[in-house]
RNA sequence: GCCCGGGUGGCGGAACUGGUGUACGCGGUCGGCUUAAACCCGACUGUCCCUCGUGGGCAUGUGGGUUCGAAUCCCACCCCGGGCACCA
C-alpha cells in the first residue's frame, strides 16, 4: 500500500512541490538580474505599472504582471538582456488616512503591505530583477524626485501661482484637473469646490504641441492617444480685439470661428474675469452685477460645469465695439464662460453657437444667420455647419465659411485688430498637496529671498515625524515646527520650509528613469546607462491612467530632455492597457462580495494555473469575467501536460528522431512546428495569449491522442511536450521549467525560442474546398502547388459538386490556389 | 450631444490581408475506470428539416448594399461598454 501511494504521488502533478523549488533556483542563481555590463545582446526594457502597495495584491495585478511576465520571458529567450524591475508608489492618500484612523505612521502601514507584494510576487513567479527594488518613499529616492523638482523650478517649469484650483473638502487639499473626474474628487468622490489659492504648478501647457505631436512616433493603442489629444485639446483660430470705448480698454477673445464675426451680437464675460466690477461700477447695475458673481463663485464645480443647465447672466450695463463692422453690442457677465480658457471672454454668435443660442433665447438678444445652410431659421435652432456667408461684409459674402476663415483673419491682422491663435484644453499641473505623506516640496521661504531652493547637498529634504495627521486645510507638516523653522539657504536669515508635499503622480512620473541606474547614489541617474535602456520597449498597465499618470511621465521625460539629462523624448514605446477582470458581469468589491483574490487560487491551483488562466480566458486588453470552472479547466490542461512528459521522461528512452518518420511522428512534428509558428506569431505584435495558450492546448490533445492511438517513436514524443513545453514558459513558468528538465535535461529559460522548421509547415497535400455558388459542396484532397487547370478539375470531379451542377450552367470558375475553388453556375 | 471600442453556440471566446464560421476552454449528454464517488480517460454537442446522407435549409445585433464569395467592406438603424462634455 505504502508503494502504490507512494507511485500514485510520482504521477501527481502537484504544483505546491514544484513551484517553490523553481522559485529557489531563481532566487539563488538571481536568474533575472539583467546585469550592469553591456553584453553585445540587444536590450529589452519590460516594465508593468509600479504597483500602490495597499493591503494585498489583487486579481488586477496578477493579469498585469502575468502579462509583463510573459512579454519579458518572450523577449529574453529571443534573445534580448531584458530589464524587467519592481518597485512600489508608496506614497499617497490612502495610508495616510489609514494614519487618520489609526495611528499607524503611513510609513508602516505601506512597509506591511509592500512585504505582501514582495511575497506576492515570488509566489506568483513573476521574473524579476530584486536588485533595482524601491519604494518611492524611500529617501534614497525622493531625494532625486526633489532634485527634479528644483530641475523644473530652476528652469521656470515648476512655479508659484494664484488662481482659483480645484479643493477636496473630505481630502483638505487641492487637486490637479486631472484628478476631477465629473466634478468629483477621483479619490473620495467628494463634490470638488473653487478655491482662490496660490499654488504649485508644473507648466506642462508649454509641452502640449509637442505632447501632441509626439504621439505620432510611439505605438500606443489609438484609443489612448485620443484621450490624450482630447485632453491636450488644442483648438486653432483667431484672437479678437473688442474695444470698451467708454472705459477705453480692450478685450480680446479667442474664437474658433472668426467666419462668425459678424454674427456676434452680444459679449460675455466670466464672472472671474477681474474687471468686472470695474465694467459694472457708475452703470447702476452693480449690485445686481455683484450679487451674480458672488453666486456664480459659490457653485460648486460640477453645477456650474453642467451643459444641460439653463444659462443665466446679467448684463453689465456696457458695450464692446464688434471690430469688423464697428457695431456695440452689449456686455455680459455669465458663468458659462470659463476664466481659465481663452481670455475669459467671448464674442457671441447666437446664429451659429448652441450655448450663445441658449442664452440669447433667455435673455431675448437678437439671433442673426451668416452662415448659410441651416435647415431651419437661425432663431429656432443655431446652424453650427458649413456654409456661404451671408449677411456680413461685401468682400465675405458668399465665401464658403472655411476660406473666410482665414480671410477674416488676414484682415483684422492687417489692422491690429487680430491675429492667428491656438488654445489648450490643457491646464497646468498643480502638484502641491496639503497632506503629509508625500515627497517634502525642497524650497524655503524667506521674508528677504523671496522663494529659495534648497541647495542640492542638503538633500533629501526629509519628512518630518508630526503627531497629529489629521487635515486641516493646511498641510500638516505646519506642526513640525522645528521643522519648518530654518536659516535661509540664501541670506541665512529666518525662513521657513515649505510645508505642502507633492502629489504622488510627481513621484510615479520618473520612477521608470531610476530601475535604469536604481543604487546610484552619486546622481538620480548616469545617462549612459540611461541611454541603454530608455525608453521603455513596453509598458503594461490599466487604461485607468491613460491621462494622468501616461501624460505626467511624458512630459517629464520631455523636460528632462530638454534639460540635457536624457536621450529619450518618450518614456514608452509601447504601450498595452490590459482590461479589468470582473466577476458575475461586474466590477470586484468587497460591498458586493464578489471579490476574487488570488492567494486562495494561487493556494488551490498554484500560481502557473492563475496566471496561466488569466491569460487564456480571452484577449488581455478586453474585460474578463472569472469562472471557477474556467481555472479548473486550465488545471487539468497544466496537470496533463506535466504528467504526459512525466511519464515519457520516465519511460521512454531519449533516441534521435528515426530518419524515416512513420505517419503517427510525422503528425507529431507537424503539429509541433505548426504550434511554435502559431505561438511565436501569437507573441511578436499581438498579445494573443489566449490563442497562443489554445495551440499549445492542441498540441498536447495531439500527443494524447497519437499515443492513445497508435505507437509514436520516443523522439516525436519527446520533441512534441519539449515544445509544448518550451511554449508554455512565459505563460506558466514553474511546470514548464519542470517538465522540459524531466524531458531534456536542460533549463528551458537558457534555451532559445524554439524555431519552426518550414519542412513541417509545408503539406505535401491540403484539403481542397470546393464551392458551387459561394456554398462549400465537398472537400477534396489536393497536391500542394497544383495549379489552376488541376484545381478546378478535381473540384469538378468531386460527388457533391458534380450534383449541384448538373443540368446548370457554368458561368465561371474561381480558383484561390491553396485555398478553395468555386465554381458559379445558373 | 460628440469621439472611440464592441455585439459570433447554453457560457468565455476563435476565424492573420474578404475564401472551410464556431479553434481552444467551460458547461451538457453518453460511455470507460471504480464496490461507489472523486480524479482521470474516450465519444458526441449551433439550429431546424427529411428520403438519416460523403443530404439539405437557416445561423456571426437588425435591415439594405457591394462581391463568385461578407463575421470581415459600404450605408442606415438598435443595443452594450469606455472617454470627453458650457473649452468659445
Amino acid at each position: 500500500l505504502a508503494l502504490s501511494f507512494a507511485a500514485a504521488m510520482e504521477e501527481r502533478y502537484d504544483p505546491k512541490q514544484i513551484e517553490p523549488r523553481w522559485q529557489r533556483v531563481w532566487a539563488n542563481e538571481r536568474t533575472w538580474e539583467a546585469g550592469e555590463v553591456d553584453d553585445g545582446r540587444p536590450t529589452s526594457y519590460v516594465l508593468e505599472m509600479l504597483p500602490y502597495p495597499s493591503g494585498e495584491p489583487h486579481i488586477g495585478h496578477l493579469k498585469n504582471y502575468a502579462v509583463g511576465d510573459a512579454v519579458a520571458h518572450f523577449h529574453r529567450r529571443t534573445g534580448h538582456r531584458v530589464l524587467h524591475p519592481m518597485g512600489y508608489d508608496a506614497f499617497g492618500l490612502p495610508a495616510e488616512n489609514h494614519a487618520i484612523k489609526t495611528g499607524q505612521h503611513p510609513r508602516d502601514s505601506t512597509a506591511e503591505s509592500i512585504v505582501q507584494f514582495q511575497k506576492a510576487f515570488r509566489d506568483w513567479g513573476i521574473s524579476i530583477d530584486w536588485t533595482r527594488e524601491f519604494a518611492t518613499s524611500d529617501p534614497t529616492y525622493y531625494r532625486w524626485t526633489q532634485w527634479i523638482f528644483l530641475q523644473l523650478f530652476e528652469r521656470g517649469l515648476a512655479y508659484r501661482h494664484e488662481a482659483a484650483v480645484k479643493w477636496c473638502p473630505n481630502d483638505q487639499t487641492v487637486l490637479a484637473n486631472e484628478q476631477v473626474i465629473d466634478g468629483r474628487c477621483e479619490r473620495c468622490g467628494w463634490e470638488v469646490e473653487a478655491r482662490q489659492l496660490e499654488q504649485w504648478q508644473f507648466r506642462i501647457t508649454d509641452y502640449a504641441d509637442r505632447l501632441l505631436d509626439d504621439l505620432d512616433t510611439i505605438q500606443w493603442p489609438e484609443h489612448v492617444k485620443t484621450m490624450q489629444r482630447n485632453w491636450i485639446g488644442r483648438s486653432e483660430g483667431a484672437e479678437v480685439v473688442f474695444r470698451c470705448e467708454e472705459l477705453g480698454t480692450d478685450y480680446p477673445v479667442f474664437t474658433t470661428r472668426p467666419d462668425t464675426l459678424f454674427g456676434a451680437t452680444f459679449f460675455v464675460m466670466a464672472p472671474e474675469h477681474p474687471d468686472i466690477e470695474r465694467l459694472a461700477a457708475g452703470t447702476g447695475h452693480e449690485d445686481e452685477v455683484r450679487r451674480y458673481v458672488n453666486h456664480a463663485l459659490n457653485e460648486s464645480v460640477q453645477e456650474r460645469g453642467d451643459a444641460d443647465k439653463p444659462k443665466t447672466g446679467v448684463a453689465l450695463g456696457r458695450t464692446v465695439t464688434n471690430p469688423v463692422n464697428g457695431e456695440q453690442i452689449p456686455m455680459y457677465v455669465a458663468d458659462y464662460v470659463l476664466m481659465e480658457y481663452g481670455t475669459g471672454a467671448i464674442m457671441a454668435v447666437p446664429g451659429h453657437d448652441e450655448r450663445d443660442h441658449a442664452f440669447a433665447k433667455v435673455y431675448d438678444l437678437p439671433i442673426r444667420e451668416v452662415i448659410s445652410g441651416g435647415e431651419v431659421p437661425v432663431e429656432e435652432a443655431p446652424y453650427t455647419g458649413d456654409g456661404p456667408l451671408v449677411n456680413s461684409h461685401p468682400d465675405f459674402d458668399g465665401m464658403a465659411n472655411r476660406k473666410a476663415i482665414s480671410a477674416i483673419v488676414d484682415w483684422l491682422d492687417r489692422d491690429g485688430k487680430g491675429h492667428r491663435s491656438v488654445n489648450y484644453r490643457l491646464r497646468d499641473w498643480l502638484l502641491s498637496r496639503q497632506r503629509y505623506w508625500g515627497c517634502p516640496i525642497p524650497v524655503v521661504h524667506c521674508d528677504r529671498c523671496g522663494i529659495v531652493p534648497v541647495p542640492e547637498d542638503q538633500l533629501p529634504v526629509l519628512l518630518p515625524e508630526i503627531e497629529d495627521y489629521q487635515p486641516k486645510g493646511r498641510s500638516p507638516l505646519d506642526a513640525a515646527e522645528d521643522w519648518v523653522r530654518v536659516d535661509c539657504p540664501s541670506c541665512g536669515g529666518e525662513a521657513r520650509r515649505e510645508t505642502d508635499t507633492m502629489d504622488t503622480f510627481v513621484d510615479s512620473s520618473w520612477y521608470f528613469l531610476r530601475y535604469c541606474d536604481a543604487m546610484n547614489n552619486q546622481a538620480a541617474w548616469d545617462p549612459a546607462v540611461l541611454a541603454r535602456w530608455m525608453p521603455v520597449d513596453q509598458y503594461i498597465g490599466g487604461v485607468e491612467h491613460a491621462i494622468l499618470h501616461l501624460l505626467y511621465a511624458r512630459f517629464f521625460v520631455k523636460a528632462l530632455h530638454d534639460l540635457g539629462h536624457i536621450e529619450a523624448e518618450e518614456p514608452f514605446q509601447r504601450l498595452f492597457t490590459q482590461g479589468m477582470i470582473t466577476r458575475d458581469g461586474a466590477k470586484m468589491s468587497k460591498s458586493k462580495g464578489n471579490v476574487v483574490s488570488p492567494g486562495p487560487i494561487i493556494d488551490r491551483y498554484g500560481a502557473d494555473t492563475a496566471r496561466a488562466y488569466i491569460l487564456f480566458i480571452g484577449p488581455p486588453d478586453h474585460d474578463a469575467d472569472w469562472s471557477d470552472k474556467g481555472v479548473e479547466g486550465v488545471h487539468r490542461f497544466l496537470g496533463r501536460l506535466w504528467r504526459l512528459s512525466t511519464e515519457t521522461a520516465a519511460t521512454t528512452p531519449d533516441p534521435p528522431l528515426p530518419a524515416e518518420l512513420s505517419a503517427e511522428d510525422l503528425e507529431l512534428m507537424r503539429k509541433a512546428h505548426w504550434a511554435i509558428d502559431k505561438v511565436t506569431n501569437d507573441m511578436s505584435g499581438r498579445f494573443a495569449f489566449n490563442t497562443a495558450i489554445a495551440a499549445i492546448m492542441e498540441l498536447t490533445n495531439a500527443v494524447s491522442r497519437v499515443r492513445e492511438a497508435g505507437d509514436p517513436s520516443p523522439a516525436a514524443l519527446r520533441f512534441a511536450l519539449g515544445t509544448a513545453s518550451s511554449l508554455l514558459f512565459p505563460f506558466a513558468p514553474h511546470t514548464a521549467a519542470d517538465a522540459y528538465e524531466k524531458l531534456t535535461g536542460a533549463r528551458v529559460w537558457e534555451e532559445p525560442w524554439p524555431a519552426a522548421d518550414p519542412r513541417f509547415l509545408e503539406r505535401d497535400t491540403y484539403e481542397l474546398v470546393c464551392q458551387v455558388n459561394g456554398k462549400v459542396r465537398d472537400r477534396v484532397e489536393a497536391p500542394s502547388g497544383a495549379v489552376k487547370d488541376e484545381l478546378e478539375a478535381l473540384c469538378m470531379a468531386a460527388p457533391n459538386v458534380q450534383a449541384h451542377v448538373d443540368g446548370h450552367d457554368v458561368l465561371k470558375v474561381i480558383v484561390v490556389p491553396e485555398k478553395l475553388v468555386n465554381v458559379v453556375v445558373r
